[in-house]
RNA sequence: GUGGCUGUAGCUCAGUUGGUUAGAGCGCCUGGUUGUGGUCUAGGAGGUCGCGGGUUCGAGACCCGUCAGCCACCCCA
């Protein structure tokens, strides 16, 4: 590191950035708020075992993309890739069991050592939702809505697709994956060497594989309905009929698998033709195994995250902030009284901008630069009056107005 | 982890087959205007040419390495 630099894949938001996450936060909370979900918080380190354990040992997540360390106690601790393993073992370790169904919120960073291109960094932010303890279906629909809520709040729903799948439960999933591993392993010659190693390690991925020679097989493979329990078949067709009845549409693409190894049943995406190759804009599904993988009582849950970033590239500019009005002193009076009208202008919810210093010409020019709706100078010839000018920045126009009148003439201003 | 493209002023970029003191626009600062912004006008500041090594009489340019950015693969939000 030969220059001071920011950590390869990490990014300073800055001004209009920043304001852009804090209104994509902003208007997903307002949405969540309305279907009943609480904010929730958790630590943005964990130890590593409540990771290995929840994403599955071998999720490329875990296996090669954590950021683990040792503490100065020789624990393993781990920054979250996710957002849900935290909440699940908050939920286990916090004695919430006894407040289902538990529905919360929360955003923060994660992090993933992944190699940068676009939509993806090695820190990034998620919002995401999750609602535990109940098993009915509609409770995913419920999430689901809420998410197409939020897109649409965002002004984006049109610009995506939501793709459904499910997963089944542990049974239908076993078998499949049996019959898959069959399938590939006759003729596995004819794979690529990514599937190869798919066939190992997680061979639902070959499904989803862009190479041309695996969707030729692909195309052949066993198909997951054959193979799914009826009570994993009516669970499904009991989501999209929920779907249909709240009005949320959607597409079925039974090639969508979840990377990380906890969800079963639904699966599902918000995609976007608009982001080049990172399309994934918000993902989730159930995962009624979780909480009792990680030594929990037997908890149903269903959720998802929404990657922030990018749904910062898809929404227009964030609305400006309100208009500032400058105010101006001349000379050590002057800026003593501006000091103090400041503070005072403020309290009646004005938004005020203080020039520090220089003159009359500089303090105008910083106005028109922080485009202000209106300067306000403060010199000795105004102060001998108990008065000072007021210049609208837009007319030109400028008024001598009364000390003690001066809030009520600004606030025409706001 | 793999591959392709790219690193020159605060920003966007130009820089000829390697040649003397590295440029432009925007932005910034100062003056024209001793208390009046935008427009105009005159001037000014600002550069380890990402970093390290090599080739050469001579490197911003060519070669190697490295770091970073972008894009794609992988994977994922």
């Amino acid at each position: 590191m030969a220059k001071l630099q920011s950590v390869r894949g990490t990014h300073d938001l800055i001004g209009d950035d920043a304001r852009a996450h804090l209104a994509i936060v902003g208007a997903a909370r307002d949405v969540a708020e309305r279907y009943g979900f609480s904010p929730m918080d958790t630590p943005i380190f964990e130890f590593t075992e409540v990771f290995k354990r929840t994403l599955g040992v071998t999720s490329d997540i875990v296996t090669k993309e954590m950021y683990t360390f040792d503490d100065k106690g020789g624990d393993s601790l781990t920054l979250r890739p996710e957002g849900t393993a935290g909440i699940a073992r908050a939920f286990i370790s916090g004695g919430l069991q006894n407040e289902l169904p538990l529905k919360c919120f929360y955003h923060g960073p994660m992090f993933r050592h992944e190699r940068p291109q676009k939509g993806r960094q090695r820190q990034f932010h998620q919002f995401g939702v999750e609602l535990i303890g109940v098993s009915e279906p509609s409770a995913d629909v419920e999430v689901i809505a809420m998410a197409a809520d939020i897109l649409d709040a965002l002004g984006i729903l049109s610009e995506t697709k939501l793709e459904l799948n499910t997963l089944g439960d542990a049974q239908s999933k076993e078998q499949y994956r049996a019959a898959l591993v069959d399938y590939f392993s006759a003729v596995s010659d004819q794979l690529s060497e990514e599937s190869k190693d798919r066939l190992v390690r997680n061979p639902l991925r070959i499904l989803d594989s862009k190479d041309a020679g695996d969707r030729a097989l692909v195309a052949d493979a066993p198909i997951f309905a054959d193979y799914m329990t009826d009570d994993a078949a009516a669970f499904f067709a009991a989501v999209q009929d929920g779907l249909d009845t709240v009005g949320v549409a959607y597409t079925r693409n039974p090639h969508i698998v979840r990377g990380l190894d906890y969800y079963s049943h639904t699966a599902f995406e918000f995609t976007t033709e608009a982001l080049g190759a990172q399309g994934t804009v918000l993902a989730g599904g159930r995962y009624d195994g979780l909480i009792e993988t990680m030594g929990g009582p037997r908890t149903p849950g269903v959720g998802w995250g929404a990657g922030i970033e990018r749904l910062a590239m898809m929404t227009k500019a964030p609305s400006a902030p309100a208009r500032a009005i400058t105010l101006v002193g001349l000379g050590d009076a002057g800026e003593r009284e501006a000091l103090r009208l400041s503070r005072e202008l403020r309290h009646a919810g004005l938004t005020i901008e203080l020039i520090y210093k220089g003159g009359i010409k500089r303090g105008l020019k910083r106005a028109d630069r922080i485009n202000a709706a209106a300067a306000v100078l403060i010199g000795d010839d105004e102060l001998a009056k108990g008065a000072v000018t007021v210049r609208n920045l837009d007319s030109g126009e400028q008024a001598d107005v009364a000390i003690s009148d001066l809030k009520d003439h600004l606030s025409a201003y706001s």
